[in-house]
DNA sequence: CGCCGTTGTATCGCCATGGACATAACGATG
DNA sequence: CATCGTTATGTCCATGGCGATACAACGGCG
C-alpha cells in the first residue's frame, strides 16, 4: 500500500478561491475567445460556466471584457487580470512542484537548545542547527536535497582548521563530513547519497558538472553544509 | 486585492484521498475514544462518521479497532496503521509549510542553453543555471531564500581570483555579488536583502549568528551562492 | 436475564452542486 | 428590419453529500 502525497493548489482573493478548476476555465476561455466555446471544450455547461465567471468577478474585479451582439455574435476575452491570475496561479504550483518532488534527508534528534524559531537537534551524527516549529523535543530534522552544498573535504587545509575557517565566512552553520556511497547520475543533475556515519544518510543533487569539478566517486570524503535556515525539525510523536 | 497562495494537502492510497478532515476525524476518535463521542465533539453526525470510518477501512485497511458491547458498551480505538497516517499527514503538512512560507527572489530572463533538465539563463544580473521544466525560452528563476548561501566578499582574495576559487571547491554553482540593502532581523533569524544592481534584488534567510559572523550591515559588500538545482525556472507566458 | 452505551445499518429529508433547457438581450451585417 | 451567434438569466431536475432518526446487534455487568 503506497502512500501518496499530493496537494491541491488554489489562490485566494478575499471570499473566493481560484482552484485549478478554474484556472483551467479561464485558460479554455482565452483558447476559444468565447464562454460557449469553452464550456463545450471542457464539457461542462454553459450556464455554470458564466454563473461561475459572474461570481469570480464579483470578488476579483474585471476578468473578462464579454460582448454579445455583432456579426460574429459577440466573443469573451481575458483582461490582463486575468492573465496575471493565471500566471500566479502557474506559478505558485510549479513552485510547490519543485519544493515537493525534492527529496529530503531526514535524521532524528532531540531539541537541546532553543532561541526563537531556531534551536540545536542532538541528532547520531551531531548537531544540527534547524529551524524548529513548536515547543518539542523529540523531533525529525529534514534536509531538502537541494539545499545541500558539497564542497571537497581533501583540499589543501584539512581537518578542523579548514572547517573553522570555511564555517567563519559563509552562512553555512551546519557541516558534515562523508563518504560518498552511491551516485545516481542523469544527463544533468546527479542524485549523491552520502554515509555520515551512525546509520545514518544524507542525500543531495548537484550537477553533473559539479560532480566532475569535484571529482567526486564513490568512497571519496566530502564536505556537505547546509544553512541553518533550510533543515526544519518536524515534531514526532513520542509512541510508536 | 491581495492574492492567497493556498494549498491543500492530502493523502492519496489507492482509490482514496485522506484531507484534513479525515485526519481531524481520526484524531478525534484516538482523542475521545469513541467514534459517537467523536462525531460529537466535532459537530458533525455520527452515521456520516461512520461511513467514512468504513470507507477508509475499505480502500486502506484496519484503521481502527471497533468493539461494541461490554460494560462500557464498547469503543473505538486506531490502529497502528492509522497513527502512522496522522503523522505521514502531519510531516508532509509542515514540509509544506516549511517551503511553502519561504519568500523568494525571482529573476526574468531567457533559456539560452539547455542539458537535459538543466539549463542557462540569462538575466539581467548574469547568467544562472537552473532546473528548466519545458522546452520554454521566456521563463523567470526563482531561488529560495534559503538556499541562498552567504559569504563575505571582503576576504583576502578578492575579485575574480576568489570566485574563480570558491566555485571550483564547492557545488554551488551560481554566484553574485551585491551590496546589502535592508536587513531585517527578528529574534534568531534575520532577512537580507541584497541589491545585485540592474533594479534586481536577492533575498535571503539567515541566521542571527551569521549575520554577525559576516559582519553584514547595510551598504556592505557580501557574496551570494546558490545551487543550480535550488534554481527553478518557470515558464512565463509572452504576452503582457 | 435485563440494562446500558456503543457500534452497525437503513431510511428519510434538506440543501448545494451542476447539467439541461428555455428565453431574452445584444449588435454588426446583409 | 430580419438574421445570427453570442452573452445573460431563469427554471427544472438529477445527483450527491450530509444531518437526523430509527432500529438491530453486541457483550460485560448487576
Amino acid at each position: 500500500m503506497t502512500v501518496e502525497k499530493d496537494y491541491q493548489t488554489e489562490l485566494t482573493i478575499g471570499d473566493v478561491t481560484i482552484d485549478r478548476q478554474d484556472v483551467e476555465m479561464l485558460a479554455a476561455i482565452d483558447d476559444h475567445g468565447s464562454m460557449h466555446a469553452a464550456a463545450d471544450a471542457l464539457g461542462r455547461s454553459y450556464a455554470r460556466l458564466q454563473r461561475r465567471v459572474v461570481a469570480l468577478e464579483d470578488a476579483v474585479g474585471a476578468v473578462t471584457e464579454r460582448r454579445r451582439g455583432g456579426a460574429d455574435g459577440g466573443g469573451t476575452e481575458l483582461t490582463p487580470v486575468a492573465r496575471d491570475l493565471l500566471r500566479q496561479f502557474e506559478r505558485h504550483q510549479t513552485e510547490l512542484d519543485g519544493v515537493a518532488r525534492a527529496t529530503a534527508s531526514v535524521f532524528p534528534g532531540t531539541v537541546v537548545d532553543r532561541t526563537g524559531e531556531l534551536g540545536t537537534v542532538e541528532t547520531p551524527v551531531g548537531r544540527i542547527v534547524a529551524l524548529v516549529p513548536a515547543d518539542d523535543s523529540s523531533v525529525q530534522v529534514s534536509v531538502r536535497s537541494d539545499a545541500v552544498v558539497l564542497s571537497a573535504s581533501s583540499g589543501s587545509a584539512d581537518g578542523a582548521g579548514a572547517k573553522e575557517q570555511t564555517t567563519a565566512q559563509t552562512s553555512l552553520r551546519n557541516q558534515f563530513t562523508g563518504t560518498v556511497a552511491a551516485i545516481d547520475a542523469a544527463d544533468a543533475i546527479a542524485s549523491v547519497t552520502l554515509d555520515l556515519g551512525e546509520g545514518q544518510s544524507l542525500q543531495t543533487v548537484i550537477t553533473r558538472t559539479s560532480l566532475e569539478r569535484l571529482a567526486l566517486e564513490s568512497g571519496a570524503d566530502v564536505q556537505a553544509s547546509f544553512k541553518a535556515t533550510a533543515a526544519r525539525a518536524i515534531p514526532v510523536a513520542e509512541d510508536g
